[in-house]
Parts: structure tokens; sequence; C-alpha cells
DNA sequence: CAATAAACGAGACGGTACGTCCTGTCTTCAG
DNA sequence: CTGAAGACAGGACGTACCGTCTCGTTTATTG
């Protein structure tokens, strides 16, 4: 592996929390207002009222604020949300497969398009889709806690014979997110509960008369 | 609506077939050598001999470009395999609807990893990500005839009777296409033949147990 | 000597009398209202409704352009003044030597600030500066003719006793036109009746006391 | 008055020096290397190894540039002169009028002719006939400094009788110095020492007969 | 009086330069 | 030493013209 020339790290523990926050604040609104392609790191930089040289000492790319700003409005959202339950992640588990993952899908739709989300979000996945290491980075820190909770109440159900035994959970599970996910990335359909309702119940009890 | 300043339509009939095709040649593989964003229109018009403006003279911006090469490729693709058959595409229909989609499949999984293919492709998926507007142009030029295709073969099977009547086919092939389609865009997972057979059999057959 | 790609020089017989005057026209028009540097060979077919290999055709260069357009306008002022008198250009001899400069001389200064000619004179005689080709076709075209109208003033001024006979008048007409001259090109000073009568009364009894 | 977009003035203490001068280098080198026409900002930036950005910063047009290019060129010229003498830059004054302006002629005769100014003198001038701006920051920099030393000298003569009292002296001036600059700017004819010391012999005693 | 050949209008073409914008680096100064 | 500020070399943007090169379409003799 070739080192790199070696800048001397930067002391993270004089960071300032001040820029950090009116970086993250600076590009999500460039982006929700311009787009992706629009925003510039100059731009982040003046809006943000910081140096342009602060933006590189601590991020590598456009895409990586981008991607750490999006991190930490989830991560924001996701405590608000928590504040009021006990877990704050976790598809309900009520006996009901069917209604349980269509609670939640129904949740991702809200999400989906909600407007504070939606550039942002498509601005990453689409990033993404080009450059294979924000499209990993994305896919580990925003996409992978939730899939493990499909995961988890997949096998909860098949421990409960509402499931196949043979059935992996890591492939049935794109059957619930993978077909909303393209709809939403690609324009291919509208996205509705009665859509996401329709998808589960095709995908639990199959396409073949039973 | 707001109409341009108007740039007087360039005259088509007198437009230099040699110059296009050695544009889309250029944009083509630049993307493939370098990527998308560090292809420039400029990259591609030295690449191409040819002056910026014929570029600008027929197409609104990159993604333009990039489109057009890529259905040029597709059909010229088409052509090729078209000029053999009789019936260039189709899903074929033995009777055995779950032998005729894993085949289908497989195709699609050869294609999305045919290095020709593969960068442009995902470059325009990515730009549609974010451009609403080629989004739906790559989805209508692109997608749009196979999963045709899919629907035609989902509706010939309900009417044999290996899929329930109530089944809306333009969802059912979601299950086909979508999981496939976010591994690829999104490095959710591998690509195989195993994989792409046992999303036929789950869909079919479903996830509950019969 | 290498001999030009020998382009067929083209038939002058059939040349269109009316695209000629057009473009003349356009030629002057745009200098006086945008400028030289802003005229373009493209400005001026437009406005001709002319298209640009006629202009290539017959042209080599915009500085040709214009100094024909100019010599076609002087040459048609020159007519129109001339309509009148039998003699149309000579510097009149009545005896006063003084007097006959001085009126000339008033002559020169209504040219110099008459905004029909100020444009396209001042972009040629620039022009000129630069382009020593066209320095002397500006030079022998439009000066040298009134040039050699004071040469004869003066040669008989001499014969007559009123300049010393040892004095060279092509040396001697530039105290009456190069000051003026240079005050005009380079903004150094106004330009008026006053001075050009104090031009005279100064080169004719000199400088020292008598 | 119409401010303009009002681009915030640049830092002048952080200028780089170096760039400076290379740019001053570049220009005058282009300036005598291919011509007015045909130096280029993007020509002169490449030849620096500077960014176009940087000339646009600091200056308006390539004439600008061109223009402190050459001031710079002159004083430091004038520097190299003033060194070996007390009093830089003064018209002689012997008591002989004609002696001492035909000196100071000759002198300029030499700057005329000599390669390292020629070009861009030529071209600053050129510009100047047509943008009224440059033409007068060329003489209010360039000649009126030269132009007050003649008035000096001439009054000084008229002091000492030398000169009638009734002479304007910035008008007397222009018979050495406008005969001389047309003669140069316009190629009228050729410059030699013979020529300036004629003119000083036509101005100082006229035309004529005494 | 057609035939034909040149000039013509139009404008696409390969290029060059424009003036602007942004990138990522570097330097200066304040706290 | 961090951070705001911003100058710097570099390079792509999209536009405007350059001068060349077809295209049909006049137009004006010539056979």
């Amino acid at each position: 592996m070739v080192t790199q020339p070696a800048r001397p790290a930067p002391d993270t523990t004089r960071r300032s929390e001040r820029s950090r926050r009116a970086i993250y604040a600076a590009a999500l609104a460039l982006i929700s207002e311009v787009g992706y392609p629009k925003t510039t790191i100059e731009g982040i930089a003046a809006r943000a009222g910081v140096g342009k040289q602060t933006i590189y000492r601590w991020w590598g790319s456009k895409a990586d604020v981008l991607l750490e700003a999006f991190l930490d409005l989830s991560a924001q959202a996701a405590e608000e949300a928590g504040a009021s339950e006990q877990e704050p992640y976790a598809i309900p588990d009520t006996g009901d497969l069917a209604a349980d993952i269509k609670a939640v899908l129904r949740a991702t739709v809200d999400q989906l398009t909600d407007p504070r989300f939606e550039a942002p979000a498509r601005a990453l996945a689409a990033e993404g889709v080009v450059n294979e290491q924000v499209g990993r980075e994305y896919m580990a820190n925003l996409m992978e806690p939730s899939i493990q909770l499909y995961v988890d109440r997949l096998r909860s159900a098949q421990e409960a014979g509402q499931v196949r035994p043979g059935i992996d959970p890591r492939i049935a599970l794109e059957f619930f997110i993978s077909p909303l996910a393209q709809r939403w990335l690609q324009y291919t359909g509208p996205i509705t509960y009665d859509y996401t309702d329709t998808l589960v119940d095709y995908a639990l009890y199959g396409l073949a008369p039973r």
C-alpha cells in the first residue's frame, strides 16, 4: 500500500464543534436548494462562514461532507424519535408478521417522501452508485442497521413457523426493500401505502397459486 | 412556462454522422476509462476530434450525450443479437414459468457484469437518481421495453393458471428485477446465477409455508 | 517563392454589387455602433444579409473590408463635394498662404469631428499602427492625395517668395498636419479653429524672434 | 454612475510579486514575438506559469496588462539611466536651444527604433487610438512627463529671449514631437537624425523668409 | 431558351480564446 | 495550533468567432 505524503493528522481535540455543525447545516441546505452538482465546497464554506481549509482539513471530498452531514441528521432524527420509546429501533413483533412489516414499510414511505431527507438521501445514493467507496459507506452506515432489523424479525417469524425454514432472511427482506428503493431511486412508479401493503402480501404468499 | 432565448434549432439534415459516431465512441470510452465525473465535454470533444460547439449544438448536457451514446450502444447490441433470431427480444415461453424467468435473469446477470456496459450504465443510473428528467428517459428508453416482456410473460402464465389471478404483473415483476438492480446499483450483495434462481423460487412460492 | 494553394481567383464580373454595398454599409454601421474590436465578420455578414463566404471570397481580413468601405465612403463624400465645384480637391491659392492653409485646416477639423467619419477612421488608423501593411495602404490611399495638395501649394508659395527657398515641402507640411493628427489620434489636446490657426502662424514665422 | 456588481476588491497586500513580474515579462515577450492581436491572456498566463484568474483578478483587460508592463519597463529603463546622473530627467540647458532639442530628439529617435520598446509601444499606441481610456492613461503616464520637460526648456528659452514672448510652449513643442510621432506611428516617412535636426531648424526659424 | 457554372445565403464544422467558476494548496493574520 | 480569509496554479465550463467546408438556390452568361 502506498503511504500518503503524511500530512500530519490534525488534532481532533481542538476541533471547532461550532464550525462542524455550521458546515453540516450549510451542506444540507445547499443540497436541498440547488441540488448536489451545484453544491460546491466553496459554497458550503461561504454559507457556513468558514474557511475552505477547515473543510479540506477534516473531510476528503464533497461526498464525505454530505455523508457525515446526513449521518448526523439521521442520528438527530433517531434521537428525537427514540426519545419517546424505550427500544429506539426495532421492528415490532406482535406475532402478525404481515402487519408488522406493513407498518414499518409505511414508516419508510413517510421518510422517503419527507422533503428534509429527500434531496440529500438521493444525492448520496447517486454518488454511491458511481463511487463504490461512498456506496459501501452509505450501505454500511445508513442501510445496514435497518436491514439487520428485518433479518431479526424474519428469523423470529421463522422460529414461530410463519416463514418457511429454508428461506434466507437476507434475500427475503429484499422483496420488501428493493422494489420500494427502486421506485424511489429510479422513478419507476408511485410510492404509496397500498403499494407496500401489496408487496408484503405477494412476498409472503408467493405468486403461484396455493 | 418560460420559453428559452430560443437559439434557432440547428438543421438536422446537415448533421455530420461522422462526428456523431465519434462523439458516442469517445464518451463511452472515457466513461469506462476515467469514470463519469472526470469525463468532461472538453475531453470528449478532444478525443472525438471535434469542436466543443458541435457537442453543445446537438446535446444539452454531458448526461444527454451519454444517454444517447448508451442508447446507440444498446441498439447496436440488440441488432447484433437480433440478427440471428426471428423474434429478437421476448422471454421464452416453454410452459415452465420458473425456468423461463431464471434463464432471462441469468442473461441479465451476464449483461450487468459485462465491462462494456457496466461503467456507462452505472453513470447513467446515477445521473438519473439525481436528475429526474434523465431518470425518466433512462426508464422509458432502456428499461421499459424489457419490463413489458415480463408483463407479457406473466400474463401468459396467469392465463395458464401458473400465477394467481389477482396478481398485478407490474408489481410482481419487481420481485425479479428490483433486488437484482439494487444489488448492482448499491453494492449490497453479490450477483450470481444462484442468487437470481433463488429470487425466482422465493417469489413464485412465497415466504410463508404452504 | 511559395505559390499558394491557388484557390482559383473568383470571377469579378459576376460579383454581386448588391452584396458589396450591403457589406460596406454593415461594416461602417457596426464600427460606429459597437467599435472596431466588437465588429466581427460574422456580425457584418448577418447584418448585411450575406453569407460569410461572400466576405471571405472578396476580402482577406476585417481590416481589408473596413479599408475598402472607408475608401468607398470617402469617394462618395468627395463626389458629393466635387459635384458643385470644377476642381474638386485643391488647396485654394489666393496668394495669401497663411489664409489658404488655415481654411483647409478648418475643413480638416470639421471632418475629424464628423461622427460619420470618426469611428471608422480611428479604427483604421489604429489597425494601421499595428499592422504595417494596412498602415501603408491607409497612407497611400487616404492621406497621400491630400498631402500632395499641400506639397503643391507650398511649392507655389516658394515660387512666389513666401516660403524660404531651401525648405522641403514634405517636411514643412508636417507642421500643419502632424500636430493636428496627434491631438486627434492620441487625445493630447482639443481640436479647434483657434488651434489650427495658431499652428499656421507659428509654423510660418517660427518660434525664434525675428 | 452605475456601480458594478462589485466583486470585492482583492487584497493588495497579499499579492504575489513573483506572479506580477512573470506576467509583465510574458506579456512583453509575447507582444514582441507574435504581435499584439495574437497575444492572448491565456497565452500570457501559460507563459508566465500563472492561472488565468490571477490576471483577471488584477487587470481588467489585455491592454491594462500591457500598459502596466510597459510602464514598469520604462520605469526600469529610467532607473538604469538615472543611476549615473544626478538629475535623472531634464532637457539639457546649454544656452543653445536648437542644439539642446536636437540632442533630445536624437535620443528619442534611438528609443523609437529600439526593438525592445518598439512592439509594445506601438501596440499600446494603437489600443489608445481606439480606446479612449487607454489613450488617456498612455498619455498621462508615458508622454506627459517628457512633454513637461519640453515646456520647461521652452519657458527657459523664452526668458532668455531665444523664443518669441507670445509663443505658447505647449503648442510649440508639438512641432518637435508630433511630426516624429506621426512618422513612427503611421509609417509616413523615415526617422533619422537628419530629419529631426531639420524639424528643429524649421520650427525655430519658420518657413517664411526672414 | 435551356444548360451550366459561378456566386450566393446559409450554416455546420474543427478550432482557439474568452471570461467565469471551482478545485485543492498555500500563506497570512487573529484568537 | 486552529480557524477565517483569500491568493494562487490549474482546469472545465459554456459562449462567441474564426476561417473552411459543404449544401441547395439564384443568376447570368454561353452553347
